[in-house]
This record gives structure tokens, sequence and C-alpha cells, in this order.
DNA sequence: CGAAGTTTTGACATCGTTCAAACAACGTGG
DNA sequence: CCACGTTGTTTGAACGATGTCAAAACTTCG
């Protein structure tokens, strides 16, 4: 429950295996890199900025007095996100990855940041339903599909079967889906067991069920076979 | 966890109450008057709509496939709400009591559809927190202060005390706070019996110890006196 | 009074947490 | 190359906060 470190493992910048490590500049958009565990956004920073994903990871956190945190949202490539206003909680955006953005202005960029804030409404009432109504099975299932969507592998899609890097640790997807980090590792495996999904290395799964994923994420799936408990089979 | 229908012992409309039944057009706002149940903001109206709370009380639901509902935000008088762009749920905005909505545009007031987004989005934020993260005691007691805030009853603030009408149900609670109304109800009947608020009738909650409310509220109480189950004292 | 809706309360079940330990992967320094 | 520390993952056992099921007590209204 309390704030984990990102993973220690981690790649390289992608950024500075380009040329010489210099970042290109298409145009000459203001860019910032991240290393995992760096936040962005705080309450020091101008309320008109706004930050889009070029590469990488961030998550949105809410962090209570005691140590809790909340991810709140999950931003891959493309995605756009604003300084927080501070409510109750302390607000960060914190890289998952090294992770590149490009820093905006609302006053540049009017329609993005509506578009923006649309959006992340949008999620964040999914996501609550999520957090509030779903079972850790459903939770999980949802996620996946949110993240193979966000965090695609190219190449890997072959049988209806797609794959996607995933930047979290349990520890992360627990924060992010209101559970604890061993139930999320139960939940996962129990889902490879059932061929749902596979993983071998810790950043890479594949949905090789995506269909039957999709049902369970919709809360559409018989409940028996969702719980945690290892199914000791009752023989009918 | 199925969607519950509105208080059947209704007051009289507000608006009703006034001259002859027809509502006075101060300036000439284009006004809409709801019913308890009555869902306003659905898909079929105009994207650009936006919606202001006059009086009365709506309540913001996403609702799964299977029934579950989860409400992601009350709204009170002043609070404004736009047509829901639609997710994976069903979403509708709710009266929860006999309410009055000004009718207006994003086109026309483009600043207060932004404002309305930012509120949304930090309101919502913390209520992420609350659904992934929170006791059912915590849950209550954010409840308690937020509706203190929004429904307030006049004259009624001595010694640090605050009263409010509540115009959701316990199963409205449970559906926003993500409990069962049965938990909820346990809570609240705790809470009595702890001094922190008191109740007779069901429409009026006194808030009489706000500030322990508050501590509980933020996630700072001693875990020991929040407990569902009723404290079977252990004699030091 | 009877009907309908809501709230309260009790007994019990269970999903997910907590606590604990082992395992695995990786990087570091000797 | 290997022992070791660190971080993350998996798994087991037991517990407990909350859910589920059921029934009674209220409240309001016709």
């Amino acid at each position: 429950m309390s704030i984990s470190e990102t993973r220690h493992n981690v790649l390289p910048h992608p950024a500075l295996l380009r040329a010489g490590g210099v970042a290109p500049k298409p145009e000459r958009p203001v860019l910032r890199l991240l290393t995992p565990g760096e936040t962005i956004g705080r309450e020091d920073e101008p309320a008109s900025r706004l930050y889009r994903i070029r590469e990488g990871c961030i998550a949105l956190c809410g962090l209570l007095p005691d140590g809790r945190r909340q991810i709140t949202d999950v931003l891959g490539p493309d995605r756009s996100f604003g300084r927080a206003q501070a409510g109750p909680e302390h607000y960060i955006a914190q890289a998952m990855t090294f992770t590149e953005v490009e820093v905006l202005d609302t006053s540049t960029a009017p329609n993005l940041a509506a578009d923006a804030a649309q959006a992340a409404l949008a999620r964040l009432r999914h996501h609550a339903t999520l957090l509030g109504r779903m079972t850790a099975a459903e939770k999980t299932a949802n996620a996946l599909i949110d993240l193979a969507r966000q965090f695609p592998r190219k190449g890997r899609s072959a049988g209806g079967s797609q794959s996607f890097t995933l930047y979290l640790t349990r520890a992360d997807l627990a924060d992010w889906l209101g559970l604890t980090l061993e139930t999320v590792s139960r939940t996962l495996n129990r889902f490879k067991r059932s061929g749902l999904i596979d993983f071998t290395q810790a950043e890479i799964v594949v949905l090789t069920n995506p269909r039957q994923l999709k049902i369970m994420a919709a809360g559409l799936s018989n409940p028996d076979q969702m719980s945690i408990k290892e199914s000791q089979k009752s023989h009918a």
C-alpha cells in the first residue's frame, strides 16, 4: 500500500538510443525526459501547463497522509494530462519507465486541453465503477485490456492474441486497481493457468484470449470462475 | 447493488411552492424541472449541452450490464455537469429529489464548461482514492462531510455542529461509496452511537462532531475505532 | 389497518487482506 | 565467476472487514 519505487532493472532510455544521445526536435516542441520514479506537474508549476506523452508511461497518483496510494490513471504515448488542481490528497504524476513528454500550454493548445479533460473524465468515471463495483478478476481483466491497447508490442498479434509491455509492477497494478499486490499476483497467475494470458519475463505479457478477457472485463463472466480461491473442484 | 428507486416519501417540489406553480424567470434562463428518479443528459442530447443545478440533487451513475451501479458524483445547488461521453458503461444523471436545473450550452458559457470539467476531475480523483483505498468508516465520513457542505440546513450550526438534508437512500450511498446498503446503515448507526452524528428522521442528519469526522475522512483515525464489528470491549 | 418502501439488525459466508517465507532476477564488488 | 544485497514475484495459511441472506421494525400514505 505504501509508495513503491519503480522497477530497477530498467531499460535504456529510448531517446538516448538515438543519434548521439540528443533528442531530435522536428518542429521545436519543448520536450522533457523523465527517469523511472521521477515526478512532474507539481503544484509549483503553472496551472495552464499541459503535457503530452511521446514515449513511455506515466501514472497519476493520489496519496493519503498515511502513505496509502491510489493510481487514478495510467497514461501511454499520445495521452495528455494537465497539472492536477489540489484536492484533499496530494497528487503527483510519476514516470513508470523512461518517458519523454512534450510540454505544452493550455493557451497554445486550447482544444487539446478540453479534449484531454473530457477523455480523462470518461476514463476516470469508468475507473470509479471498476474500483467500487468490480471483483479482483474483473479489475485485472480491465487493466490488461487497457494496457494492451496503450502499450502494444508490434508484430505480436497472431491468432487473435496481442502482447504488450508492462511498465507497472504488481504493487503499481494493485494501487491502480484498489487491491493488494498479492491479490494481483494471484489473479494474474490464475489467468495464466486458465490460458487467458501468458508471461515469462516480467515486462512482457501476452493476451492469449482477449475475447474472454473482454467478456470478463465487462463483468459478464460466470462469477464461479473468477474468485481468487484456487478452484478446489466440486466434482459434480 | 442493483438499481434502486428513489425515495418515495418525497417532498413537494420547491418550485411548485412558489406563486401559482409557475417558476419565475429572472433573466430568461432555460430551466428544467426533474422529479425524483428522472434522468437527464442522455446520449441523444447535444454534446455541447451543460446543466447547472439551481435546487435539488443530482447523482451521476455508471451502470454495469448486470445491474451493478456506481454513483460517481453527487451534485447539489450551483454545481454543473455536462453530457457524459459514453465509455464502456451506460451513464445517466439522475435526480435524487425534485430538482431544478438551468440548461446552458458550452458555446454560450465556455469558461463555465472548462471550470466544471476541472472541478469534476478533481472530485473524481478524490473519489477514486476513496473507492480504492479507504475503509467503510472513512468512506462514510467523507460522504457526510461532502453532503453537509452541499446540502446545508440553515440555522443549525450551533456548537460546531452542522446539519444537512440527506436526499440519498442507504442504497444510493452504498452505490456512491462502493459498499452495500447494510454496511452503510451499520456504519452510520455506529457513528451515531459514537456521538459523531445524529439523525431521527431519514432526511435530516446532524454532524455533532465534524472535527473528528474530518480526521476520520482524511484517514488519520485509529483503525481500531473504525471497524464495523460492534466494539466488544477488550477490558484493559 | 394494510401496503409499499426503507432501515435496522443478526447470523453466517467469503473475498481479499495480512503476515510470512521462499523464490527469482539483476547488478555489484571481491 | 560467484556470493551477496536489493527489488520484485509467488505462494501458503489464517484472519477479518465487508458482503450475503433473512427477517423484523419503522415510516409514510392511502
